[in-house]
DNA sequence: TATTCCCGTGAAAGCGCTTTCTCTTAATAT
DNA sequence: ATATTAAGAGAAAGCGCTTTCACGGGAATA
């Protein structure tokens, strides 16, 4: 690869009127800018970064660690991440934890070493008091998909228990009133927050909680199906479901089509992320919309930003909608 | 951030024995060691990539080009590359060209000036000639998802032939013989060579090739559905579809659903790729197994492999397989 | 015509590492 | 005891850029 010390050579000008037009300083003849372009052509002449960043300790690049880089969700999020970064001439770096607290530190410790100019964490494992610790030593650093009431002002989260209002709301409005909840682990905080959506919404209709139509799942998988199916094998009545997210109304998608049942004929199932397949279940989900797209433009556009010494950044609170669509339905009878 | 200077000072050492112990050179007293690291670990000191990058002319990072960060091909591929390249302590540099190929130069570009050791190309829109141009120059690129003649070695792709080969040969054996076909784009050799795997099993059975019953759609989206839509409307009969991927059967299966039919009911269709998704639907679909996570890591092992100089790299034709699910089923009457 | 100013330019230092080369000291062989 | 070797450590150069500083020469001002 070409260094700028052959790209001046051959345009007969030293390595700082080379680095001069690179970087668009006008203080160079025009006569110059035009060798050196030739020049750079004709070497195929690229500029190593490392060098770049060394000398003037930016990155252009920014870091982000997320649970997997598969997966509905990660993947929209970093591609809205991208594009806007992309647009302002930034990079990202990607990275996985793998919801593992040495993982975790791993990835930040590599992008630390990489030296980006900021870090996007979407952590499940680290607890709040190490996140706090580390934003307080880089105020690079921004939180996303998770409230930290100290680091208010560097989450992006959505109003989960917004969410679970809205979910079970509908199902209220629809004239249920025994309604279960299958949530997510409640170790997590939105699973948590979603649960108590819930129970506002019950408690606002006047309908009394009942711990015996919650049960606690995963997100993943077939955590969905267990946790539905334990649901089930309790001797309890319920004519529909709010469920922590989508994969675990897939969960009871599946255990009522064990027994040749759909959504919305007995028992009416709302989702929760509206991931992009939901739609393509039959029949189709009714959902809350977690607008994961707009978290990462959002996020991006903070980073930026902060980057640009505007330093006002505010954390941001998106909010989650009711999504209707085919499995739910007034209760029969 | 720490520099290597202030931990040599406060270590009492020269920054070569700093730098020595970094690197598990062996040539470091065991007093000098412990001083060393005892000094690393109270300034919390983290080497700066670029300059270690700089010196060593050595980036350990591969970078990826991928169509998009998002999706439920390239997440999972992305991530079993991360992941055996992470356990080498190598690092992925992901950026999408969205199948654009001016975005696609510039994402070869970004890698090139991060001077990563390696770079993998999942690229659609770039030229067999610009790639083929672009490996002669640079002997560690490789080619996933794609099979160019003249870059055999450095190319991972899949058998696409048998893939369609197979879908097709299955409603066979089933019994039909009025077998349509719904290929992607034929600008892309694997959308061929699955029609051409189509053709052998037709060819093979004795059922002659019907033109009529060939209809050429996109990947993605609603691709499927305006191609389905195309095929359901030509005056021709037949009880079974073989689809270029699995949007494009997600298209038959929504066609069908507007008659309120459902597959393998009339009309039995099979899909391409195995996407997690393909499993949520119902009825389940009948698909062909893309290996996705195999070819990230066979690619990420190349790459591994070609880095430590063993240059025997081979390239590798990866096998699909049939899974047979629900979607499918003799035909009726 | 003499003085000031500005613009374009190059020399050189510096960014934070690695690595070669040299030197010192201790261990081993004679 | 001396001669040889090996091990551990530091000085310094170099990686490819950016940026400060100083300089020279024409344009503008007095």
């Amino acid at each position: 690869m070409a260094t700028i010390k052959e790209v001046s050579d051959l345009a007969g000008v030293s390595q700082a009127t080379v680095s001069r037009v690179m970087n668009g300083n006008n203080k160079v003849s025009e006569i110059n800018r035009e060798r050196v372009m030739a020049a750079m052509d004709k070497l195929g002449y690229q500029p190593n970064s490392f060098a770049q960043a060394l000398a003037t300790n930016r990155s252009y690049s920014v870091g982000i660690v997320v649970g997997t880089l598969s997966g509905p969700f990660y993947g929209p999020m970093m591609h809205s991440i991208e594009s806007v970064l992309r647009n302002e001439g930034q990079h990202l770096i990607a990275t996985s934890g793998h919801d593992d607290l040495e993982q975790e530190r791993d990835a930040i410790r590599f992008l630390n070493s990489r030296r980006v100019d900021a870090i996007l964490l979407v952590v499940q494992a680290m607890g709040d008091d190490e996140l706090i610790e580390m934003c307080q030593r880089n105020p690079n650093i921004f939180v996303l998909n998770r409230y930290v009431p100290e680091l208010a002002n560097r989450c992006i989260y959505l109003n989960n228990e917004l969410g679970g209002y809205l979910a079970t709301k509908h199902l209220i409005d629809l004239g249920h009133t025994k309604i279960a909840s299958i949530t997510g682990p409640l170790v997590h905080l939105d699973a948590r927050e979603r649960l108590q959506g819930y129970r506002n919404a019950l408690n606002e209709a006047g309908i009394e909680y009942d711990a015996q139509l919650v049960v606690e799942g995963l997100y993943q998988e077939d955590g969905g199906n267990k946790a539905a199916a334990k649901l089930f094998q309790r001797d309890v009545e319920f004519t529909g479901v709010v469920c922590g997210n989508d994969n675990i109304a897939i969960g009871v998608y599946d255990i009522l089509s064990l027994d040749n049942e759909s959504p919305a004929e007995r028992i009416s199932v709302v989702g929760y992320d509206d991931m992009f397949y939901s739609r393509y279940l039959r029949p189709k989900m009714t959902t809350i919309r977690f607008p994961i797209e707009e978290m990462g433009t959002i996020a991006a556009n903070m980073v930026l930003q902060n980057l640009s010494n505007v330093d006002l950044v505010k954390g941001v609170q998106l909010e989650p909608q009711l999504i209707v669509r085919e499995s739910s339905a007034p209760p029969v009878g």
